[in-house]
DNA sequence: TATTGTTATACTCTATAACTATA
DNA sequence: TATAGTTATAGAGTATAACAATA
């Protein structure tokens, strides 16, 4: 009896394949975005924060997939560099309303545009056609994944 | 002066489809593995293991990208659950040699099955061409990155 | 001197539990 | 009673430094 599967080499490896593709774009990223004084994670929270209702940490955190004890020490670190401010809800005074200040919108523009340069970077050994594609499957298997919770 | 894009959506954002997704493959396959009592990235150390060549754990490791010190613990699990051993090179007494035992085999085996399964399942919501897309664009980013390293 | 394996240590990231203030 | 924020703590995962054995 043969055996019916060889064990697949780490190169068609999804789960490699994800994880190391994940790591050096974060990693080139963080370069890039290092003269902002943020790394991707914490420019998109700030992308988050510039949504149109405003959010309190929890609301932030949901739509990030980073519970509040995180977002603590997140917003905790973006507040110490004065790019976000917290405020007390009104309607709701156990409820920080997170907001971006000046200095915030400035550092999530330049920072936004650094972020598409160094994607743009990354993804420059594949054709148009091929990284559209990539992005809409990835898409749709986070979509997908997330449905099914 | 018109800002000149807006800051890019969440979904939209390279970096975070990436994690997300790495994120709940990940999840997904320690779920389908753990009958088998491995997770994936000790299974990819089984599989870098079984190869033609005899390996140290330098030499295992530096296919993985994981360092020495990380090596070690790693190894020890594995062979704590005799599914590798050590044996010192006869030509080189500073290395270890890591092989697979019988139940590292049988596991291996298993658990490769297993994680086909896994990728199957996560790749469903795709057709087969767009999902073959996929995995030749993340082997492309891979292969690039690391040769300009 | 350099390399392999090892240990100890530290640092990041994330998760859990318990507290407070509000509802 | 439940929820938002906070703190302290613990657990993974990974990286650095120093050491022993060997080359």
């Amino acid at each position: 009896m043969a055996r019916q599967h060889a064990p697949t080499p780490l190169e068609s490896r999804l789960g490699y394949l994800l994880k190391h593709a994940q790591l050096r774009l974060a990693r080139a990223s963080a370069e890039t975005l290092a003269p902002f004084g943020v790394d991707g994670h914490e420019l998109a929270v700030l992308v988050v924060i510039a949504g149109d209702e405003p959010l309190s940490q929890i609301e932030v955190g949901a739509r990030l997939g980073v519970d509040r004890t995180t977002m603590v020490a997140l917003i905790d670190g973006l507040e110490d560099r004065g790019l976000v401010e917290r405020r007390r809800s009104p309607r709701d005074r156990r409820k920080n309303i997170v907001g971006l200040t000046a200095a915030g919108e400035d550092c999530l523009r330049r920072g936004e545009e650094a972020r598409r340069e160094a994607e743009r970077r990354f993804l420059a050994p594949l054709d148009e056609e091929e990284a559209a594609s990539l992005v809409r499957a990835l898409q749709v298997l986070v979509a997908t994944e997330r449905s099914a919770e």
